[in-house]
DNA sequence: AAAGTAATAAGAATAATTACTAATATTAGA
DNA sequence: TCTAATATTAGTAATTATTCTTATTACTTT
């Protein structure tokens, strides 16, 4: 019955992202993982990753472009992707609850949740720095 | 430096995206346009609804899981996701001022657009009918 | 009709992700 | 603690969606 076992691979992995603000994509995953796992293959990454998202301890942020990128902070909340420099921002003051019922409102089905992502130049790329 | 010259294969698929609601993704319009074009390519499909959606003809939905899907109601809506039946559904009572200024109040960077995507279940599923 | 340029078909290439399999690690129970 | 059962892993192959390349075809203008 796919009772959950312990992996060292998995732990780090999770330590990785919560030590992390920036969202990091798998492969970002991958490669900071191999400094301490040098054989991990992108497989068990990926694998891994699901599993968390599954139960919960992260969420996957789909932005459309490119690939998807992982994040530690699972409370419900919104990102802003740069169309410049391609980094992605948390934006915590937007209240998830406004926009929820706004839809409930506004579709006769379920909603279950949703994803809003910003797009935009972010600050450093406004001031022409360096991110 | 390249004027764009008129070509049936993109004002079929122009047309073809018109006449419907229900957001078909690349290969559903490779599929419909083969009926009148058998020889057209999957390269030519993609090719012209990238240059349909830069003209501002289209937009792409982009929803993280699965395919890309097209759209020719190209004023700012949201969508709905059917996480039973995959279905997407417009949800054009949500007036998006309201959420851009609530970005640009929240983040410091310059706001250009968003996408916003619910999850849930769509009212056929929900009763159990077939959608 | 010819020249010049854009558009096309067909398929190869790429990037991200998932699936498969034999070997290894973890855990539950004797 | 030892052992057996089973999940996890590394490594590789396969998929999927999309883009790129090249030779060919179609339009447009003269």
């Amino acid at each position: 019955m796919a009772t959950i076992k312990y992996s060292r691979q998995r732990e780090a992995i999770k330590n990785y992202l919560m030590d992390r603000t920036d969202h990091p994509t798998a492969d970002m995953v991958y490669t900071a993982i191999r400094e301490v796992y040098p054989n991990i293959s992108l497989g068990t990454v990926y694998r891994n990753l699901t599993l968390l998202e599954q139960q919960g301890e992260i969420i996957k942020i789909s932005c459309g472009e490119n690939s998807d990128r992982f994040d530690a902070r699972t409370a419900t909340h919104y990102h802003f992707i740069c169309e410049d420099c391609g980094c992605v921002d948390d934006l915590m003051d937007i209240d998830p609850k406004i926009i929820h019922l706004m839809a409930e409102k506004a579709y006769d089905g379920e909603i279950h949740g949703h994803q809003l992502y910003f797009f935009g130049k972010c600050k450093c790329c406004k001031d022409k720095k360096e991110c």
